[in-house]
DNA sequence: CGATCCCGCCACATT
DNA sequence: AATGTGGCGGGATCG
């Protein structure tokens, strides 16, 4: 706890090791803290300790990363943080006179301090993220109670957690394995593939807006599956570790629970998840009777993992705004994709798919296709095995409700689907604010899955801005008037909703780019031709003029292809975040962080990071934000319909919206997300970049350029309302708010070989067009393309600027400039490494090490993987 | 006052 | 029986 503080000025303060004492002092002890620190003791504890002895040990073993995390945390807890920071007092006093201040600090040990929370990151700061195989690193958890200063018993707490997670195991008593992060993905992967079998059907299905509904019904299904499954499913992973034997212990229902709330997440279109829902759903007990005490109990529970998850920087505290209300909830802020996945993009083909048209969007499709099988496959499997043979609880237990039959799983089903239906039924009717698209019907029988998806899209957004809402009005022009058609899809119509990708923003500080990469042009074509026409992405944005009102609106309604936008988008978010620490984390606070900050001089250094992009918010008073659109936006409507077809093969330039393309399904668009740097702090962007691999593939030959749609949008424009970028179909939108604010830029990403680190450029087609060009096979670029059409808004706000921005990787850039004044900051993320793995790695083990290395801080951060194996070496020791 | 969640009792498992 | 694990929920804090 102490380390906050101390961060700065580790060495200097003793006292803190041990809370009990804080207590003790609190009062006015000033100067003598330090004295007997009496708490720990209750360990058996060998060591020589002294007060500073301890501190030392906490100091060296925690610095460099401690640091990193508790920035982590700062954002995820700005409050705390501020408080701590402030004391910048304490800091100097500490110069002078350290007594003093400490006891101030002691004075409030706060219960922050010795959150779960924030142990959790001491500990993991503990152990590098990615250990060398070579190096097997043993955990006491004796020993790291004690360093820790806490009881043994918080030490489980995070363990377990971890150990959900495959990030230790157990060797023995009192000892536990780090395996760092190298599996996490690989374990991701397990518990989505779990997930789905278990809650697909109900996430999908209702997230949202029934999330009532999908209580009830989530929590018999669950039960039944789980039982049967959950073990086997968890356990999976652990037969790895020695041990096994283990298993036979009681349930560690922490650590299942943990898994089956990771699943949640996984399995969740929007990625998040509300406490209430999760703990209905993990209740396995009796549906009916979830006790109230019952239902705390497991919320505490589900707080004691939350923090874990969240010093892992996996997920993260948001709110979700319903219509009931705001309720807490998590959002999964961790990989999304995995590599291993059996799915992939491209191989599946839709014909099987059950949903006609519906479902343009990649991977959403496919998704549900394989869910359902799964169901299927899953029910069945369910009958086949009786599970009851596997150990329950002692019967003693009070609880046990659990043996179902794998029949009554079917029914329920059933009920489920019946029940569902209703919801949506009833929705429709009322519209008003819950459902701004039309819900599908659901067919008894097996769609759910199917159905969901549409939904599902909303929910997503709302989730993050609750502030921003559109106007009805405006929302169904703006986005489509299809759009409600979506649910028809089915029906009639099939494509246009699905097709669209419109991103909401919720959070006015945020930024995003979406389009979609060609990909299917890309890698059936040509690179170099795919790259040229290929992309000109679109992005709308509709800005609802300030009359608009807020409302539900965040809904947007979005087909099902938007979603599928998002998806990839938070995937995105979060790898990028993770590598790029802080500030991507945590949005909201924007970091000043020298990091990020790019001067504008600075060449290549800047394009590294996106910093290239200059955005300088010329208008920050328009609040509308200026959208580019891509030149043809109309034609949108029937390339999206080709799309269809998917043939991607024609880099026509002219019809390949890629927008569309995009939508299809290969690729997922990805998203990068910018974190505002200090300068920034004001906007937020998120690109989306191809996510796949496959895209990127394509662009191996050399520059691929992708083109992106993006939307700018001055944080306080976004705040007062909601922003939607489709980007595939941007023209119907067009027309809509129209001149007023709305344009369409299309982005250009080029990207080297390799997506990741490229510098983008974005070339607002409209603007710079011309220029760039200095990729080689790039020149075609349509980017040229005078199809851009600015909106006299745009042009006005913004002021295009090309860069050559040299970057350097010699990819031209084009800088919209904002009007902000200030040095852009540009908080760039470096656009998320291709490779799955990388989401894990730190920054600085990015696959792209030279482009970050320089700016950031990073400096910090990769050293401090390195410092912090040197420092724990040189701790261990002692 | 509701949301969080620390604390540590105590049951159960393992040694 | 001793000790390791970890469920659990009272009640303190936080917001």
């Amino acid at each position: 706890e102490n380390i906050f503080d101390r961060s700065r000025m580790a060495p200097k303060t003793p006292i803190k090791n041990e809370p009990v004492d804080l207590s003790k002092q609190k009062g006015c002890t000033p100067e003598r803290n330090p004295i007997t620190p009496v708490k720990l003791v209750d360990r058996p504890q060998p060591d020589p300790w002294t007060p500073t002895a301890n501190l030392k040990m906490l100091v060296s073993a925690a610095s460099p990363d401690m640091r990193d995390r508790e920035k982590k945390k700062e954002l995820f807890r700005p409050i705390e943080n501020s408080e701590q920071s402030d004391t910048p007092d304490s800091l100097q006093y500490d110069m002078v006179d350290d007594s003093t201040v400490d006891e101030f600090e002691k004075q409030r040990p706060s219960r922050k301090q010795k959150s779960l929370g924030l142990l959790c990151q001491k500990f993991l700061a503990r152990y590098p993220s990615y250990p060398l195989s070579t190096e097997k690193t043993t955990i006491s958890l004796d020993e790291v109670a004690s360093i820790l200063g806490v009881e043994r018993r918080r030490i489980y707490d995070i363990v377990n957690v971890l150990e959900s997670l495959h990030l230790v195991s157990r060797v023995a008593k009192n000892q536990y394995c780090w395996h760092g992060r190298h599996n996490l993905s690989q374990t991701l992967k397990t518990l989505q593939e779990a997930g789905e079998l278990q809650y697909g059907e109900l996430m999908t299905f209702f997230q949202h807006k029934e999330q009532d509904l999908e209580y009830r019904f989530g929590e018999r299904k669950k039960e039944t599956i789980s039982d049967s499954q959950d073990r086997p499913l968890l356990d999976f992973s652990e037969p790895d570790c020695t041990s096994a034997s283990a298993n036979s212990r009681k349930d560690k229902s922490l650590r299942i629970m943990s898994q089956k709330f990771v699943m949640l997440f996984l399995v969740s279109k929007t990625k998040i998840v509300t406490l209430d829902i999760a703990a209905k759903i993990l209740i396995e007990e009796t549906q009916d009777t979830v006790d109230h005490s019952k239902f705390k109990t497991k919320v505490r529970r589900l707080y004691d993992i939350a923090n874990v998850l969240t010093s892992l920087g996996l997920i993260k505290k948001v709110h979700v705004t319903e219509e009931r209300g705001r309720k807490p909830a998590f959002k999964w802020i961790g990989p999304v994709e995995f590599p291993g996945k059996t799915d992939e993009p491209r191989g599946h083909s839709p014909t099987s798919d059950p949903l006609p048209g519906t479902q343009r969007g990649a991977s959403a499709p496919y998704q549900i296709c394989a869910r359902k099988q799964r169901f299927t496959r899953h029910a069945s499997f369910n009958g086949a095995q009786p599970c009851e043979g596997t150990r329950r609880k002692v019967s003693s237990e009070p609880n046990s409700p659990r043996q179902e039959r794998q029949d009554e799983y079917c029914s329920k089903m059933i009920n489920l689907a019946a029940v569902c239906r209703q919801k949506i039924e009833e929705d429709t009717r009322n519209p008003s604010i819950t459902s701004p698209l039309p819900l599908l019907p659901v067919p008894g029988d097996s769609d759910f899955c199917v159905n969901p998806l549409p939904q599902a899209v909303f929910p997503v957004v709302q989730a993050d801005m609750p502030s921003l809402s559109l106007p009805n009005g405006i929302s169904s022009q703006a986005l489509h008037p299809s759009t409600p058609a979506a649910s028809k899809t089915e029906n009639g119509k099939p494509t246009l909703l699905p097709n669209q990708p419109f991103l909401c923003f919720p959070s006015s500080s945020l930024f995003m780019f979406c389009g979609g990469l060609q990909e299917s042009n890309l890698r059936e074509t040509l690179p170099t031709t795919g790259d040229l026409g290929s992309r000109r992405a679109e992005a709308q944005a509709a800005v609802p003029p300030a009359a608009c009102q807020k409302r539900s609106s965040h809904k947007c309604e979005s087909p099902s292809a938007p979603v599928n936008d998002e998806e990839p988008a938070a995937k995105k978010q979060t790898v990028e975040q993770r590598d790029v620490p802080f500030s991507l984390v945590v949005p909201k606070k924007p970091f000043e962080s020298p990091t990020t900050e790019s001067t504008p001089g600075s060449g290549c250094t800047s394009a590294e990071h996106l910093e290239a992009f200059h955005l300088d918010l010329t208008s920050p008073a328009a609040p509308e934000a200026a959208v580019k659109e891509s030149p043809k936006p109309l034609d949108s409507q029937e390339q999206k319909k080709q799309s269809q077809n998917k043939d991607p093969d024609e880099p026509s330039p002219g019809k390949e919206h890629i927008s569309k393309e995009n939508a299809h399904q290969p690729f997922l668009p990805q998203y990068l997300y910018v974190q505002p740097t200090a300068g920034l702090s004001s906007f937020n962007f998120l690109f989306s970049a191809n996510p796949a691999p496959g895209a990127i593939s394509l662009a191996a030959s050399q520059l691929p350029s992708l083109s992106v749609p993006c939307v700018v949008v001055p944080s306080a424009a976004l705040a007062s309302f909601p922003l939607v970028c489709s980007p595939a179909i941007t023209s119907p939108l067009s027309p809509v708010p129209d001149g007023s604010f709305s344009a369409a830029a299309s982005m250009n990403f080029s990207m080297s070989g390799l997506a990741s680190t490229m510098p983008v450029f974005i070339g607002t087609t409209a603007v710079v067009t011309p220029k760039v060009s200095p990729a080689p096979s790039v020149d075609a670029q349509q980017p040229a393309h005078p199809a851009l059409h600015l909106s006299p808004m745009l042009a006005r706000s913004c002021g295009a600027v090309k860069l050559d921005s040299p970057v350097c990787m010699g990819h031209p850039m084009t800088l919209l400039k904002l009007q902000q004044p200030s040095s852009a900051p540009l908080t760039p993320k470096s656009i998320r490494p291709a490779r799955h793995e990388a989401f894990f790695k730190t920054p600085g083990s990015l696959g792209d090490p030279v482009a970050w290395k320089k700016n950031e801080g990073n400096q910090t951060r990769n050293a401090s993987s390195v410092q912090r194996r040197l420092e724990i070496s040189s701790t261990s020791p002692d």
